[in-house]
Parts: structure tokens; C-alpha cells; sequence
DNA sequence: CGGGCCGTTGAGCGGGCTCAAGACATGTGG
DNA sequence: CCACATGTCTTGAGCCCGCTCAACGGCCCG
């Protein structure tokens, strides 16, 4: 168990370190972080909006989503997320959630008490920088899809969408580039691209026909990749993966 | 000048302080950032999409917008900012630019190396905190906007946003929250909620015939915020203000 | 074998877009 | 003082992308 759960922050540590490399303190002093683990089910919630957690999550298997839903009942998400991320700084260090954390498929997670990442973050000055640059980059992904649902036709959100998850879990090692798992069902497609399920159906098919992706189950098949970033509008730059 | 510069940074250390208050040194130490005021024409670009900034800008007088265009042309803005904002935290941190930084009106600024921002927040991680966590309501204002674009209606979104603008001018005290100045054109209003100009007289119209908003020239009256707040969706907690 | 859940398909509608023209204010130079 | 250009806002008419509503088919799992 505990086993699991070292190797859970070490995918985490190796995210931040991708950005910045840390010194042999800091790394054992993120790898201390008290933490329990726990296995989700689909469906299960980390975070309700409103609460106020007590803990910060830390995916080691599985995937989880981040959405609101409108008054009208419209539902938005507004990220994915992979083993390896911190996954609800956003709302346990501003101490009221403004939205909710969902798997989006069975898992398990590292749960760290806030003041312990409070107080981390305060005793190595570095570990709270590598931190902050990762919320960051959340942030740089958040507009990017405000943008994406703002700015482009359906054919394109889709697109854009397929290509940004290939290019993520191909960093974090979890998949290859032009073909991966994603757990996710036509209607949560729908809520992340501002699109109701039937037109996500539709558009999946028009890009198949068009020789672009296959998706299959759960899986996507990128058949041309350079025919779909060109038609989703992709440039790689607001993920700020490192340069290589 | 340097007076103007100190007032500047000391509107930016407010803000900071409002969510948690910090020592006297880390008080002083931020006050003391090496930095150069300029001013700004309308317009002007602060930082542009794929720079590499070497500065950060702390805004003292006007307004400034964050955007980025698609590939089609269309133009999505992401977020209004006003005196006291440290404004491209986002940018020059993450070494990149991923977006603009654009005045929406005349103004002035304070300019601040990025190194002595790096090296201030980890000499001093009290300020790294609290400027991280500045960030992160950035990023949950992001990600309402998102909801707003992607699931509201265009009179919802209007309403929306004006709300917005009325309880952020208001906390930063430059405005009553049912009369404010809005340096925003129609076209400009369109891109931030994406719309076209022409929609966004209409539904401008249809609001004033309501009997919930006038706007004349650059000013907008909320007649009746209730219904406004109401027809908006608008629940201010993404804002993180302090709770009074 | 029955019942969710998920995806597909069709038909019709509508909110917001496009295109086009005009109104009005401001500034600028002759 | 007028002539003209420019930027901003308004109004009208027609259209289209994506939505709504409804039915059906496949699949998994009890």
C-alpha cells in the first residue's frame, strides 16, 4: 500500500521536475508528504463544489474531470486530468471549491492534508514555485479551451480536443501519440466542447469519414496527424512542454 | 515618479494582503522590487503571443485585456484586468508567451524584471503564496468564462459578465457595484463573450427595454441587479473575494 | 431475458451569424 | 467653417450550424 502510494507522488514529482529540476531536499521532502491512499470508483467525487477540502489529490491511476454546471443546467468541464496530477490545488488552497472533481474512470489517489502542502510550500520556497508553475499551465489549458468552445466550429473543438489529449498522455507516458485510451463517453465529449451529444456523434463521424480518426470503445486512432491539428487549429505552445 | 511607481505596487500588496496579510518585511520587501513605470497608449500591447517577456507588469491607472486569435480569425478574450492586477504573472513566469496583453485603455504601469520576481518568491515564500494564489482566482475567473461561453445564452452571458464587472470594480474600489466605467467597445464586449458586435447590440437593447441595464457611452447603470444577477446565473464565489 | 447505458439517425426549429446599409459622433486638414 | 475619413453603433433580411425531440439499435450485466 504504501508502495503504491510512493510510487503514486513520484509520477508527480517527475511532472514538476519536467519544468524544473528540484534538489535532493526538496525532492525528499515532497516525497514525505503525508498522505493516504484510496482506490474511486467511476463516477466518484473528489470534490463538491462549495465544500471546503480539507485534503489535495494526487492521481496515481484513473482519470478525473473538472466541471461546473450552469443554472440552466448545462454542464461545462473544464479539464481532464492523468495520473501524476495534482489535482485539486485549484480548490484546496483557495479553501472554498468553485467546482467539482469527478473520475472520470475507476482509480486510485493520494489524498495530502492542505496544511501539509501549505506548509511544504512555505518551508522549500522551491517546491511552492514548481507547484505554482503547474497551476499555471492549467491555467494556460483552461483558455486555450475557453477559446476552443468560444471560437471554433465543432468539427475543429473536436479536433483540437483529440489532438491536446495525444499530445498530454504521450508526455506523461501514457500512450502513444496516434493511438490511446480515453475514458470517456459521447456526452462528456459533448460537456467539455460545449456541444450536445448528438452533434459529438455526428462529428466523430464526419472526422472518420473523412479518414481523420477512428474511435472505437474508448479508444481514439489518429489516422492523420497532421490533417487533424491543421483542421483543429493545434499549436502545442500553451502546454509549455519542455522544448526538445 | 517614483511616487506614482510606490502607490503602483502598494494597490498590488492590497490586493494581495486582502486574502491573507503578510509580515512587515515581506511588506517592505515587495514594496522595494526593482521596477520602471511607462505609460500606455490604448491598444498598446503589453506582451505579445510567442514573446519571451522579461518583465511583469503590475497595472496602476486603466485597463488591460488577455486574448488570443484563432486560426479562423476569431478572437477570444479571456479576462479583464484593472489597476492593481499583476497582469502577465501568467506569461512571463512560464517563460512563453501563450496569449496578448493589450491595453483597453490608456494607462500606466509598473514594470518588474522577472528575476526579481523569482528570486523575491523564493527568498520570501509568504509572497510566492499569496501571489500564487492572485493566480488562481485568475484561473477560476478563466474557468467561469468558460461556463459562460460554452452554456449560457447571449443575454445570460451579458448579464453575467456585467455582474462581474460590477463586484470586482467595486472591491478594487474604483466604482459603485450598480455604476461603473467600462472602457469596452461592442466589438470588444463580442470577444470576451463570444458573440459578434452586431449581437451584442441587440442583446445590449433588449436588457435596457427590460428595465435591467443602461448603457451610455462607456458606462453602464444596473437598474435592477436582482433580476440582472438572476437572468446572469451569476454566484460571485468563483471570485474568492473575502467574505464580509 | 429484461433493463440500463450508450451511441445513432432523422426531421424540424431557432439563436446567433452574415452581409449590407445607414446613423451618428469624433477628429483632422484645408 | 466645411469636407472628409474613421470608428462605433444600429437596424433589417436571410441563412446555417448546432439544438431539440423522438425513436431505435447494440451492448453489457444482472
Amino acid at each position: 500500500m504504501h508502495q503504491l502510494a510512493t510510487s503514486g507522488l513520484k509520477r508527480f514529482l517527475e511532472k514538476l521536475e519536467a519544468r524544473a529540476p528540484l534538489g535532493a531536499e526538496d525532492r525528499s521532502a515532497l516525497l514525505d508528504l503525508p498522505h493516504t491512499t484510496k482506490s474511486l470508483r467511476r463516477h466518484e467525487f473528489i470534490v463538491r463544489e462549495d465544500e471546503m477540502p480539507r485534503h489535495c489529490c494526487v492521481l496515481i491511476t484513473g482519470f478525473a474531470m473538472r466541471h461546473k454546471t450552469a443554472g440552466n443546467g448545462g454542464r461545462q468541464i473544464f479539464s481532464i486530468h492523468m495520473p501524476g496530477d495534482a489535482v485539486d490545488l485549484q480548490n484546496s488552497l483557495l479553501s472554498r471549491a468553485d467546482h467539482n472533481l469527478e473520475m472520470l474512470s475507476a482509480g486510485t489517489a493520494a489524498f495530502i492534508p492542505v496544511e501539509a502542502i501549505r506548509d511544504l510550500t512555505l518551508r522549500r520556497p522551491a517546491i511552492g514555485q514548481a507547484m505554482w508553475y503547474e497551476t499555471l499551465v492549467d491555467a494556460a489549458i483552461f483558455r486555450e479551451w475557453t477559446l476552443n468552445v468560444g471560437r471554433r466550429d465543432a468539427r475543429s473543438r473536436m479536433s483540437h480536443m483529440l489532438c491536446e489529449f495525444a499530445l498530454r498522455l504521450e508526455v506523461a507516458g501514457l500512450g502513444e501519440s496516434t493511438q490511446y485510451e480515453l475514458p470517456m463517453t459521447q456526452e462528456e465529449l459533448a460537456d467539455a466542447l460545449a456541444l450536445t451529444p448528438i452533434h459529438v456523434s455526428r462529428t466523430l463521424r464526419a472526422l472518420a469519414v473523412e479518414g481523420l480518426v477512428q474511435r472505437t470503445n474508448r479508444s481514439v486512432k489518429i489516422l492523420d496527424w497532421h490533417a487533424l491539428a491543421k483542421l483543429g487549429d493545434f499549436d502545442p505552445g500553451y502546454l509549455h512542454l519542455a522544448e526538445e
